[in-house]
DNA sequence: TACCCGTGGAT
DNA sequence: TATCCAAGGGT
């Protein structure tokens, strides 16, 4: 039995490990700059690397800087982000680079603190973006360094908790040094990735292992503790098909909410259906807190109507969300 | 604190 | 098929 790693061995092992083993190909390690970094961590937010990497390709080519974003149509940006979801990220960016462009003259600051600041930006991404653009400390913690930790340090609760997630940070903060603060920061992402997974993680190849609390404890899968789910609900769903002249009628949806910034078939919320509808087809789609079992029923144009009609071919370059345009491929023309 | 916010890969 | 979960932040 031995005890964990003081923070000069900790970093030194990890360093030397990932100079090894670590990822070193990926598109925003290439020349990282603090808005190519900004990009890839909002992007990746929740989202598998494999997912983000043609996204991310797609968007530098578009947004190649600050001033490019900044003065970017909303529907040009949220065509770019379609299908990635949690849009809110694709329009906090957006406002992130207005902010940066008349508030830093398009430089991002350089501390911590201001630049959680920038919208959408919290504390992680903050200390990725230290690390990773400008190699200066920045500590992070991320669902990789949380169950890396709470596996190392062995430290018990559910991790969201503030308690948990105090002491999380607290050893972040302890075992982040001010050298080789990119290759340190990165070797904790690429740990959690490859060694130390949510699932079967690979203990017998681990360079930790020796000191690895949960590891001397055989508790390596029973951390971090899981957090007790409760069962989504599911909602009912009613969409509205508007279709003339080989044109279909969609509206923006609106912030906040669900798809805030997608072009989308008009959503009926009311409970009562007056008269017997000509359904158009139906759909199912499952969010992370809910479960949508939606119909799409037939409608004539009315006079007050908000939205817009598109042709087929204008639908190629709007932002809409995943489940409906695979329902409007399926039913339009 | 608890909930909101999407989608797709992995098993 | 069901479940987990993947470089979180905002409210």
């Amino acid at each position: 039995m031995t005890g964990v790693l003081q923070p000069q061995s900790f970093h030194q092992i990890l360093v030397d490990w990932a100079d090894t083993h670590g990822r070193h190909d990926l598109p925003w390690q290439q020349r990282p700059t603090p808005y190519s970094v900004h990009v890839s961590e909002i992007m990746l937010q929740q989202t598998q690397v494999a997912t983000v990497i043609p996204y991310f390709e797609r968007w530098m080519a578009s947004f190649p800087d600050l001033q490019a974003l900044a003065h970017a149509t909303e529907d040009h940006v949220m065509h770019h982000w379609q299908g990635l979801g949690y849009y809110s990220r694709a329009r906090n960016l957006q406002k992130a680079a207005q902010y940066l462009l008349e508030q830093f003259s398009a430089h991002y600051p350089r501390t911590l603190k201001q630049i959680e600041m920038i919208p959408g930006v919290g504390r992680y991404t903050a200390g990725a973006i230290v690390s990773f653009a400008y190699n200066e400390r920045g500590p992070i913690v991320d669902g990789n360094v949380r169950r890396l930790f709470c596996r190392y340090f062995a430290i018990d609760g559910v991790p969201s908790t503030s308690a948990v997630s105090r002491k999380l940070w607290d050893y972040a903060e302890q075992y982040t040094l001010d050298t080789h603060c990119r290759a340190y920061a990165q070797s904790l992402l690429d740990m959690g990735a490859t060694i130390c997974t949510a699932k079967n993680p690979a203990c017998t190849i681990c360079p930790l292992q020796t000191s690895c609390q949960a590891y001397q404890q055989q508790r390596v899968e029973q951390l971090p503790t899981p957090k007790p789910k409760k069962q989504q609900p599911t909602k009912a769903g009613r969409f509205i098909w508007i279709e003339q002249d080989q044109q279909l009628y969609l509206e923006k949806r609106p912030a906040p909410g669900i798809w805030a910034g997608l072009w989308c078939l008009p959503q009926d919320d009311s409970t009562q259906v007056l008269e017997p509808q000509i359904q158009i087809g139906t759909f199912k789609h499952v969010f992370s807190h809910y479960k949508l079992d939606a119909e799409v029923v037939q409608a004539s144009p009315s006079e007050d109507l908000k939205g817009q009609f598109f042709s087929r071919s204008q639908l190629d370059n709007l932002g809409l969300p995943t489940p409906i345009r695979a329902f409007i491929s399926r039913h339009f023309n």
